[in-house]
DNA sequence: TGTAATTTTGACCTTCTTTGACTTTGACTT
DNA sequence: AAGTCAAAGTCAAAGAAGGTCAAAATTACA
């Protein structure tokens, strides 16, 4: 299955590269003789924020696909924590988590006002557990 | 990508003079080795009154481009962002907002790579707006 | 073996960059 | 004032990425 080839290419790269991995999409589909749209299908299916990883890019001249990859593992409350939010969270357990990560003095009263403020306004739970989600691992490494 | 490569010197050129600067396109386009309105395209889109540039200049014999890095002081850019953001927001802008928090010590690395995490999930400009601002009301104080 | 889940492909879309032809403006001559 | 030349400005087309989505193919599993 060239999925898993992919795969365990773009991992290998990423701990050689030490957790940060910038590639063309169109030049390593190209290599591996697949299409382009299948390296985007291995990362929406393998490289997901659950697992600790970050994507970002960029279209155009010049463009690439950015792979990171966060820590987050050798944190066990953080990696309790990340389980426990599940798909969706409302506000009210959310702003319980920010508390107990504030107590554990993983974020600063700065950074836990922050993230209160912003998990207030979002209106769907579903949306506010993947915020939730993505600062935490914004904030491991 | 050459137009990169433009944006940096622009910025290095813009340091070393103390935040002003006046060049001669054509002069300068000849010395990169690309045609006179890369020039202009990088101005356009990197270097914008959003962020804090101020663009001149003049055609004709004696011509000149003059960029103008406007040094308004915190508060007052606190200021400047919260107006700017208006009722939505796109990714895109709210990242270099972001980053520019970043660059003035308003907002901390991991409380930049935070909002920035924070703000790419959410997929409504609107409330991406709200987003922001709240984050930015939660930093003073 | 039939159904559900996963993977593969490809056509089409959006974004960003590069280039060049053509336009406008300003200074200097005559 | 008219003409000329030296800038800079504009704009649209072409090029260079990556993104999306749904259909087709394959695989897993009850």
């Amino acid at each position: 299955m060239i999925s898993d080839v992919i795969e365990k290419m773009l991992i290998e790269m990423l701990t050689e590269e030490g957790g940060h991995l910038e590639l063309r999409r169109n030049e390593l589909a190209e290599r591996l003789g697949c299409v382009p749209s299948q390296i985007n299908y291995v990362i929406s299916s393998r490289f997901t924020p659950e697992r600790g990883y970050i994507i970002e890019s960029r279209r155009g001249g010049g463009g690439y696909i950015r792979i990171t990859k966060k820590m987050i593992h050798n944190n066990e409350f953080l990696m309790h924590l990340f389980c426990a939010i599940g798909d969706d969270i409302d506000v009210r357990s959310a702003t319980l988590y920010v508390l107990e990560l504030l107590e554990r003095g993983l974020v600063t009263e700065r950074e836990g006002r922050m993230l209160t403020a912003v998990l207030s306004v979002i209106d769907d739970d579903v949306l506010r557990a993947n915020a939730l989600k993505k600062s935490i691992l914004a904030l491991a490494n």
